[in-house]
DNA sequence: GTAAAGGCTAGAGTTCACTCTAGGTCAAGC
DNA sequence: GCTTGACCTAGAGTGAACTCTAGCCTTTAC
């Protein structure tokens, strides 16, 4: 079975090798094995199971909360119902997220068309009539 | 003209005091004008002006960055393209925001199909063979 | 056999964005 | 006139997530 050094595996899913050791002493990385000598080698599922470390992280999930959900995968079936209850509320999260993102780019590309105008004009006073604004 | 204390203020646009006197310690915030005595009076545009700053954050835009925009808008029309730039910048990263979190969301959706199943099953034996990985 | 490349740990340092404390001013209500 | 509450500043402290350093150990290539 191929596997990986931690300098490969920091490429693969684009971090550093300082983070995958920050991660591991963490505890988010207990799934990862050593050689005799003490070398990390990660396997293809470790891989995937930073993976899924790197989709948490994205949801916004701080690292306390990611090794909580990894000591719930080491005890099995016991906590199949926790695990999923972490999904659908991460998926709550991301909806959420995604809608204020929504937001924030209408705001943004408001600002597009008001700059467009004003460098078309050549004057910001095509928007506004007096004073110091911030647009 | 009515007018905003530092509490008022933050509470309408749902941050603390405390940040709100941090901004203004970092330049977000020249023109927010004040009474004799000392004390901040947010205006109506300021209130605006805030919730740009607010928006600009949402779109993961440090504060130093926020403070050269601040900048520009001070200088007024000799800024606007690197104004505009900004704002085209800011649209791009939100895109590429938009598709990362749908990504993410992909993903999400699919842990919490397998965690029905899983759950259906009353195992995690549905899905994997062997050995310890993360799901 | 020795030097370079890469791995290891413990722990210090950094950055960011707040968050809070101490000590003080000021206006309003009793 | 004095207490209360809201405001002020400077500066210290916090927490998260890295990021780096120092010192040490293997393996590989000349």
């Amino acid at each position: 079975m191929e596997t990986y050094s931690i300098s490969e595996a920091a490429k693969q899913i684009n971090v550093t090798v300082y983070t995958l050791r920050y991660y591991d002493k963490e505890g988010l990385l207990p799934f990862v094995e050593r050689t005799a000598n003490g070398t990390r080698r990660f396997k293809e599922s470790d891989i995937q199971a930073l993976k899924i470390i790197e989709c948490l992280k994205a949801t916004g999930m701080p690292i306390k909360e990611i090794k909580q959900f990894i000591d719930w995968c080491g005890e099995g079936d016991e906590s199949l119902q926790q695990r999923y209850d972490l999904f659908l509320e991460r998926k709550a999260t991301v909806k959420a997220q995604m809608e204020e993102l929504k937001k924030t780019m209408d705001v943004i590309e408001h600002k597009c068309l008001y700059y467009e105008k004003a460098l078309k004009a050549g004057t910001e006073k095509v928007h506004q009539a007096a004073a110091i604004v911030i647009n």
